[in-house]
DNA sequence: GCCTATAATTATAATAGTTCTAAAACAGAA
DNA sequence: TTCTGTTTTAGAACTATTATAATTATAGGC
């Protein structure tokens, strides 16, 4: 399920990352909260931006070191961007994803119609490819490329 | 449809680049056909090193050139690399890409599989995104990501 | 075939994004 | 508290890509 929207206090961060093995740092929890608040996937200098920002004198190497160990440990991912800056996201799970061409921002289909999508593939098609390609497939990653015909609801 | 695996000559590619008013020159030809032939989505650097490789006095600068003059006539498709790099496709159509987390390497499933898989995406759940979010759909990417279970059948 | 206007190529410099380095600060266990 | 290994940090280094400006080539008109 998606972290998003939800409230992040540092006791839940902190055994969030306690299971996933991973050290709790004022830097990995601001870098964390402020991934997992995005409703679009924002890059490292972006993140970053947002810290410098709101406080809270962190780097912008520990921004990348932190997502590093994030996407390590499976709490968050790197998303490949059209152009030319990775983006990240702090749901893990397979879901879609909206391209907007006209301005390349990258963002989530809702989680319902974007499980409804996933749920709706043609699962037979899938094992047919696993097996005659004789490849195992571990995530399917949806990217939905077009652009808004009237204006995006919130953006943040 | 892909024009991999096909024959290129230098007049059918000279009236391609024509017809998507494109001028001829030898190193977007060379630049065309070493893309076209490749069956893994090379970046615009192994191009470059193939193309050194083969022959051809043709730059870096000229590559990058080439492959973004390809891409906004719609010859190609500029894909984004789960890393650094941006790789690229001769090919335009919607169509699946299999990433091997293994190798970082990305190529395409077979046409007739990946159609398949495209026609059996269900119409209404991708209608009802569109009308929920005013959003317009030009062209779904869809990645597999996983690994091979076992080798590949041939390698470029 | 030759000329010309326009566009493409090239080496190089510049930039952007990311990773590396080595020293200082910190977290967590004993 | 003290210790040990990890994380943070500023800045350098590196890699992929784009911009620059001079040279060269293409396509079309003659």
């Amino acid at each position: 399920m998606h972290q998003h929207h939800h409230e992040l206090d540092e006791a839940a961060v902190h055994s969030l990352f306690c299971a996933h093995s991973l050290r709790f740092t004022r830097q990995r929890f601001a870098v964390y909260t402020a991934l997992a608040s995005e409703k679009v996937h924002p890059t490292a200098d972006q993140l970053f931006k947002k810290l410098s920002r709101s406080d809270s004198g962190i780097s912008l190497a520990t921004v990348y070191n932190t997502l590093e160990a994030l996407v390590k440990s499976g709490l968050a991912q790197k998303l490949a961007d059209g152009g030319t800056s990775a983006r990240y996201d702090a749901a893990v799970d397979d879901h879609l994803h909206i391209r907007d061409c006209a301005t390349g921002s990258l963002s989530d289909v809702p989680e319902a119609l974007g499980q409804k999508l996933l749920d709706n593939l043609p699962q037979h098609v899938l094992k047919q490819i696993e097996d005659e390609l004789g490849f195992s497939i571990g995530r399917v990653q949806i990217e939905l490329i077009g652009e808004y015909t009237r204006q995006a609801v919130e953006v943040n």
